[in-house]
DNA sequence: GCAGGCGCTGACCGATCGGTCAGAATAATC
DNA sequence: GATTATTCTGACCGATCGGTCAGCGCCTGC
């Protein structure tokens, strides 16, 4: 016998589902884009269903984006505590590529609508976040030159991701795309002179 | 006497007015984001005085596409003709860069709503013509590693000349972006062994 | 059995969406 | 000045938007 959960474990999260599929949704057809109603209908609930367990629209739009945006921010404390020691910079790389690559969809949505979205507490916070790399990670204040670097290679990176040719990444090649992003990525940020 | 134009030729084109200002709207706002009412309004007129000049949403933002579009079409015929021939590569990026800063409005929607709006032909026309960018400029079949830098300089550079800080990039550096894009999309463009 | 809470839903709300249409206002033609 | 196009607009349309609410079914604890 499978040990049963003593307190609430609902096998199926209907919260969390719904926070998947709508994270997918506004991935692919953007949050102005997506209404409650697609969203209850592809998750197979009534759109009252959907607002029963969030607020609202941008509550639900929130909690499905705040875990990626909390993984990025442990991320970056963990960044500043290590310094800039250097030989850790490829460390820093890999390790940044595959934040982008779990969090993929959320990572889209910051980068491609963001500045649409600025008004949203959780989406304000998540750039303020991705200045905060460039911050830390080039020294002092950076010039044009890497502030474009660092651009490019965010944004580059996240398009790449979701974008991927025809639509869902494949698994197979997905330590191919891992491999060149890490390569990529790693060239952009790497501070050169100037 | 200033020679008065024959045919009609109005001083001042509403239609390209509109197209114009829905264009900067949609760039921010996103297409689904941004209604009629509200570019009609910033534009001082009423909403059916919009859809007098234009038969729909749709053909309103594929107006304001089109031009974009068009130069960019024409942009990768001049590439074709050229061929590779090799030391042009450093003039093509130049050219390109340019291409994208001249129409940044237009390449930041294609780019990061691109996937959301391929049901719209000009937009899926404009896609079309991007993969073409890859498959002209990079020998035979792209491997994934050349597909991720081209898909990382293009979507990295719309990025940057729309969100490039804090809003619209001001015109005196506007010369160093230039500098900086030609410089990282040149270094990314390049086919690289392997 | 039954009371109560939880998950869920349909009906409904005002607002706004894209779009139509008849007609007012303006400009051009004779 | 009268006629005719050309712009432009308010009123209106059905559909959909995000959101509210009363209540239905169901499971649980008594």
């Amino acid at each position: 016998m499978p040990t049963p959960q003593p307190i609430t474990r609902p096998q199926t999260d209907v919260a969390a589902e719904l926070r998947s599929i709508a994270l997918e949704m506004f991935a692919e057809h953007g949050y102005t884009g997506t209404s409650l109603q697609q969203i209850a209908d592809a998750a197979g609930y009534s759109k009252s269903s959907v607002l029963y367990h969030f607020r609202s629209k941008e509550a639900l739009f929130e909690e499905a984006l705040a875990p990626s945006v909390a993984e990025l921010e442990e991320f970056l404390d963990s960044i500043v505590e290590k310094a800039t020691s250097g030989d850790s910079r490829a460390q820093f790389t890999a390790d940044f590529v595959d934040l982008l690559l779990d969090h993929r969809l959320a990572a889209h949505i910051i980068i491609n609508q963001g500045q649409t979205l600025s008004d949203i507490p959780t989406v304000d916070r998540a750039r303020g976040l991705i200045d905060r790399i460039g911050e830390s990670f080039m020294s002092g204040l950076p010039t044009t030159k890497q502030r474009i670097r660092l651009g490019v290679a965010l944004a580059g990176a996240a398009y790449v991701m979701v974008a991927s040719r025809p639509s869902a990444t494949e698994i197979d090649d997905i330590d191919e795309v891992r491999e060149a992003l890490i390569d990529v990525v790693g060239e952009l940020i790497t501070p050169l002179s100037n």
